[in-house]
DNA sequence: TCCCATAGTTCGGAATATCGGAACTATTGA
DNA sequence: TCAATAGTTCCGATATTCCGAACTATGGGA
């Protein structure tokens, strides 16, 4: 887990979407087909490799349930390593958002 | 100035470095030959490359004076448009160098 | 004025990363 | 065992990064 795997990993809009959603809704995110992040259709095999991204960067956990996978958000963990760091990441997507 | 910019930016902790070194000092930053950011050196190509990177991302601004380029921090510009960010950037490379 | 030294940028090619369609794997239910 | 759904891996096209070499810009002499 470090700054630089979770600042490339949220460089991207995308994926800080992706993990805005995983934060907020506790969980899961379908691959299936073509998922939906933001308004922008993203292609099942991209929303793997973005998913795999944050993982890697330590942002969230993936547990296999059954047929589906379930990402949790592992926010509390990095803002324990890292204080603020995800907050003032996202509050600054949602500034520009606005 | 887009948090996508400045995110990827200092995702690279070589920039960072930069960065710091140049919020720190409040300028300069000598391009010729190799120079050392940290302990690592630079090719002076890939380092104007990186000021690059930093001055399109809005984090520092760059005048020439002479035949020198100095880089000023637009830190506090920034920290009014994106409170915390930087600090908190800044203060994630910190910790784990420490 | 002409040339040199120094500071920095741009070019170009090799290495590397990204994107997304197609094929593949994994799991469950019938 | 087969079908359906969820997700991963492969691979080719495209874009990015890195860095040496060539280039540009500025100032200071002779």
């Amino acid at each position: 887990m470090r700054p630089k795997a979770i600042l490339h990993a949220l460089s991207d809009p995308v994926r800080a979407a992706i993990f805005t959603q995983i934060s907020g809704q506790g969980c899961v995110e379908a691959c299936s087909d073509v998922a939906v992040v933001g308004d922008k259709a993203i292609p099942k095999s991209s929303l793997s490799h973005h998913i795999k991204v944050l993982r890697e960067a330590g942002l969230i956990r993936c547990e296999r349930h059954g047929v589906e996978m379930r990402n949790h958000s592992r926010c509390s963990e990095v803002d324990q390593r890292f204080p603020g760091l995800i907050a003032a990441i996202l509050g600054a997507y949602a500034l520009v958002r606005a």
